[in-house]
DNA sequence: ACACCAAAAGTTGTCAACAATTTTGCTATA
DNA sequence: TATAGCAAAATTGTTGACAACTTTTGGTGT
């Protein structure tokens, strides 16, 4: 029975076997992808112990592990919180797909097994559905998980861990700066590029996952640095 | 006092007043770069423990930090020895540097801050030093901190950050599969990638950067798989 | 009513002892 | 002498207790 709205075991799964250090940090993952862990919010130690039925060492081992990727906060004597990026590092990991995503893309469009290709497809017509029948949540994790099977079809499992830890961040970030018009989830560009990949052609689809990258990017509010502590009284006027 | 040859603190170095996991981590990086930690060099926790001053704890998230990057390998019940790639896993490595390299040096070419180029001037010419006076060591570690520092002159960390992991674990494939011409050290060619980053020549940037990787990933020997626990007679000559 | 301080509760960080597993070295036997 | 088996030693994995720190609570005085 969950105890709250932002548990992490709201959908209650099964838990399997044993629960290593891999399958928490999994499934923190999957929480942060679909907007179900929001920024900042605190990881106590003791509440994911019993969620995970495991001792204090897995779940410290797992949020070590997070936080090295950039997905968790640890500070010293407080705790673990989700991340909370600033806009420069919003900045930073957009910059960095902006590098990174155009040229593994080019490279699976010169070169794609055929199996993943249909993987591709599949995500493809999964989006479809899920914006078909309105399911918000589920777009926004396939959204951010078609990014990962494209890095995924270049058949190199080094190349989808960096994006798909960029993707994580990512999500985070558009949680935070994300404007209210959902500009994070473009209507067709997911299949435009799709398209120029089965074509083969790999100059449109570097650029095309360029441009696409770009649009979230600037549909993105970074503009005003987040207020530090001190500031509250500039946000409530007061001065 | 350094204990043996293939000890981490053989530079003897005054430790820091505090040793945390990331200075833990950051040593071992560094000497795997200098090869002065050969693969599957058993990494045991009482003497990590005894060359940094600290406790177990903090060696063992040392530890795991490292495993999640491929540095180090972690057995069940058997401990933590620096990571011994397979020639499936050397390929990955090097297959994801010919995708991402090309991409960020392109990038800096486009555009790099002058305290950069500085920094990459200063660092060939250190290059240079070292095969003047002939100092092995301080060439090999050299010519992988040349690619850490183009992705840094991007200005943009996250992909240092990718670049370090890669080139670190490249360290120990060439250790393990360099053919004996030391053809990982090539002469001139970061001195001509430099040129042409300083030209702002995006193309020639990017194709060098392709050339010089596939130049060394072909130096290496990745034919034979390496031979599992149970083959020793074969490489023994006894059947 | 408000600011300030002190105690208490709760959470995280660390350490040491214990359990589990592997490795080593010895002994008996063929 | 070589080998299998067994016991001892060493190393890793885990647990629980305690210390350090933070946050909350409650009270006191102005």
């Amino acid at each position: 029975m969950p105890t709250d709205s932002t548990s992490i075991e709201t959908a209650n799964k099964a838990l399997p076997d044993q629960v290593d250090e891999a399958y928490i940090v999994e499934r923190i993952y999957s929480a942060v992808m679909e907007h179900r862990l929001p920024p900042a919010q605190k990881l106590s130690e003791l509440k994911l112990c019993e969620a995970f039925g495991v001792g204090r060492m897995r779940v410290r081992h797992a949020l070590l592990l997070l936080s090295d990727q950039g997905i968790v906060e640890l500070e010293a004597n407080r705790g673990a919180f989700v991340a909370s990026p600033s806009p420069k590092e919003a900045n930073e990991v957009f910059d960095a797909r902006m590098v990174l995503e155009p040229a593994i893309a080019r490279r699976v469009a010169i070169e794609t097994p055929p199996e993943y290709l249909a993987m591709l497809k599949q995500h493809i017509s999964l989006e479809d559905e899920a914006r078909k029948y309105s399911r918000g949540a589920d777009l926004i994790r396939l959204s951010g998980e078609f990014h990962v099977k494209v890095a995924l079809a270049s058949g190199n499992l080094i190349l989808r861990r960096v994006i798909r830890e960029l993707v994580t961040r990512s999500s985070l970030i558009v949680g935070l700066f994300g404007a209210s018009n959902h500009m994070d989830c473009p209507d067709g560009e997911h299949s435009e590029l799709l398209g120029a990949i089965e074509r083969g052609d790999a100059d449109t689809t570097a650029s095309l996952m360029f441009e696409h990258l770009k649009k979230i990017k600037d549909g993105l509010d970074l503009a005003p640095p987040r207020p530090k502590e001190g500031d509250l009284k500039d946000i409530l006027g007061l001065r």
